[in-house]
DNA sequence: AGAGGTGGTG
DNA sequence: CATGCACCACCTCT
């Protein structure tokens, strides 16, 4: 690889004047591909703050001193910045887009993220993150050096910056045009250009939607907390007392005090207690295992876990990421933390924030700001559509299309029953059977685990004989869905990846013939490879559906945002006096993105308008 | 610091 | 022989 520059000598131009920034543009306006970066006092763009943005050639580095130009109030450098026609590379582009936009109101366009590139290009083989310094050292061999980086966190308005933290800024940029040619070329041996593109377009989308964030009813979620930590409480005083006469002695410490006889988290001594002391020999401290344990000590235990599991995963640590600026909850969303193409999201994790229950309300405490709704839609058994779509199978799109009880459909096929409309209410140990038989195949389940399964659902024991059968009933009852399922797995072994009809791909590391553990590494490679299409493909969708959705939050200037995604559902915040409209139109385009890839099975939105998260 | 167990979501 | 896909948070223990 030969570059353009010399890294310990990096060319480079300050511009801290109003008549060097008309200059720089002479000569940038001129490229059709440049690199961007910024520099900044933190990770956070709402308290943190900018210092610099640079902009590159191959050749050389314009530095644009932000604390000394007002770059915001500049119509030839945001137009720059904003072109639709000049490629920006950036290395986590959203992070750079989020400052620029939050300090100067430009919004970066058409992006080339050389770190989502990475990601798109090692699905399942390669790693969540990748640093700039990791790719520049794999596709040019050259060690950067990021010591500096750090420096920039004490700059404040008036620091003078020296010539060690501006090589190390034009660096950035420069070297990022080899990084960037070679992934061109990977993204299009592997037919990933469109992939490639969605990320890319995607990415603005979640910068908007971290900005964003969502507000959370800070007192309401408290009082749920409290409430559940003094049930859990509860539990874990009748577990003490539950098996003292377990114990020869009990543990006063040296005030008087009663002390815990064991530590409930501790499965090491839950493990003792249940088969040293109790004699029931138990193999896990699970929930299923304990289910099945006939004594009131696993009862209790039970009951404290449901309580302690809600307090520890949901309970202060939420509240404390709310925002001192916006008084919001910003989540980190990785829109390529999964190997299939689903987001991930932490920091904190609201995807799995628990469902509501009778008893528990968690996500009754996210609400608009006053004046405005939430506007939820997700996807109706968008999965089980995908399945269809590809499977071709005849029955299952009939029955998807014709507004069927799709597991009381699969019920009736399966048992040789008549479908009615009451099916549910006449047949529901047949449904009940039929459903997770549905998931589980997707997921290239077997007849154990579907015994297993079943007997979670029903409460009743199932043989593996069971499970058999029913998985011969569910697949003759769709033949095509067999046949899919196993020519999906079988390509995989053979090609080492599978893919998306929108192209994106998952690569497997392939056994070799004499592993001693080849047959367990291939059918974990099977099952995998029967998920990946209709995993990916939903989130394929509901990423087309989130750039589709932002764009019309633009073209048709509506007062709102896009404030969540969860795997199948778009939620956003959007003003009062336009919410339904709007609701209509999020599921419209929600819809037309599902169309890009389901051409044979309808597809279902139903928007929600309130005033809390879920419906 | 990292692994393993447990359990929340789609 | 093992036996369901994709995650993240919290806890304990080494």
């Amino acid at each position: 690889m030969e570059l353009r520059f010399d890294p310990e000598n990096p060319r480079y131009e300050y511009i801290v004047q109003e008549d060097q920034l008309h200059t720089a543009l002479e000569f940038l306006e001129k490229e059709k591909v440049v690199a961007v970066d910024v520099e900044a006092t933190s990770l956070d763009p709402i308290t943190g703050y900018l210092i610099i943005i640079q902009i590159a050639t191959p050749h050389i580095s314009y530095i644009f001193d932000v604390r000394k130009i007002d770059v915001s109030d500049n119509e030839r450098f945001k137009k720059f910045l904003e072109n639709k026609k000049i490629i920006k590379i950036l290395h986590n582009g959203k992070f750079d887009y989020k400052y620029i936009k939050a300090k100067t109101g430009i919004e970066l366009d058409n992006i080339f993220d050389t770190m989502l590139t990475e990601a798109v290009l090692n699905s399942g083989v390669g790693k969540a993150y990748y640093s700039l310094k990791d790719l520049v050292k794999k596709y040019t061999g050259i060690e950067l050096k990021k010591e500096v980086r750090g420096t920039f966190e004490r700059v404040t308005a008036k620091t003078k910056l020296d010539e060690s933290q501006l090589k190390y800024a034009a660096v950035d940029t420069l070297i990022m045009f080899p990084v960037f040619e070679a992934q061109l070329e990977q993204l299009r041996n592997n037919g990933l250009i469109n992939i490639g593109k969605l990320e890319f377009a995607v990415t603005r989308v979640v910068g908007n939607m971290e900005m964003a964030g969502i507000y959370i009813n800070k007192e309401k979620w408290s009082s749920i907390i409290k409430n559940l930590g003094e049930k859990r409480d509860i539990y874990a005083k009748q577990f003490q007392e539950a098996i003292k006469p377990y114990f020869v002695a009990s543990s006063i410490d040296l005030f008087g005090n009663h002390t815990d006889l064991i530590n409930m988290n501790s499965q090491v001594q839950l493990m003792d207690l249940f088969n040293n002391r109790l004699k029931l020999n138990i193999p896990s401290t699970g929930d299923a295992i304990l289910a099945g344990t006939d004594h009131p000590v696993a009862k209790i235990l039970r009951d404290y876990r449901a309580y302690e599991k809600l307090v520890s995963a949901f309970g202060d640590s939420l509240l404390q990421k709310i925002n001192p600026k916006t008084g919001r909850i910003h989540p980190e969303f990785n829109q390529l933390g999964t190997a299939t193409g689903r987001f991930s999201c932490n920091n904190p994790n609201l995807q799995q924030i628990p469902r509501n229950s009778e008893e528990v309300q968690f996500r009754t405490c996210f609400n608009p700001r006053p004046g405005y709704k939430l506007v939820v839609a997700d996807y109706s058994n968008f999965e089980m559509r995908i399945l269809a779509e590809f499977s071709k199978d005849a029955k299952m799109i009939s029955a998807l299309n014709s507004g069927l009880d799709i597991h009381s459909y699969t019920a009736s096929l399966m048992f040789g029953k008549e479908y009615t409309d009451d099916f549910k209410k006449k047949y529901p140990d047949l449904r009940q059977i039929a459903k997770p038989i549905g998931f589980g195949l997707m997921y290239g389940m077997g007849p154990v685990g579907l015994a297993g399964r079943l007997e979670l659902e029903t409460n009743r024991k199932f043989t593996k004989e069971e499970g058999e059968d029913y998985m011969n009933r569910y697949f003759s009852s769709y033949p095509g869905v067999r046949a899919y399922l196993d020519k999906v797995a079988k390509e995989a072994v053979r090609n080492g990846w599978s893919i998306t009809p929108a192209g994106r791909k998952r690569w497997y590391h392939k056994p070799e013939r004499d592993d001693p553990e080849f047959r367990r590494k291939q059918a974990q490679i099977e099952r995998e490879a029967k998920n990946h299409p209709i995993q990916g493909t939903n989130a394929d969708a509901i990423k087309y559906a989130l750039v589709f959705i932002q764009e019309r939050i633009k073209k048709d200037k509506v007062d709102g945002e896009i404030t969540l995604t969860v795997h199948d559902e778009i939620v956003t915040e959007v003003r009062e006096d336009q919410a339904q409209d709007w609701a209509e139109v999020q599921s419209e385009e929600m819809v037309r993105a599902a169309k890009l890839f389901i051409k044979n099975v309808q597809i279902r939105s139903d928007p929600f308008v309130g005033d809390e998260w879920e419906h």
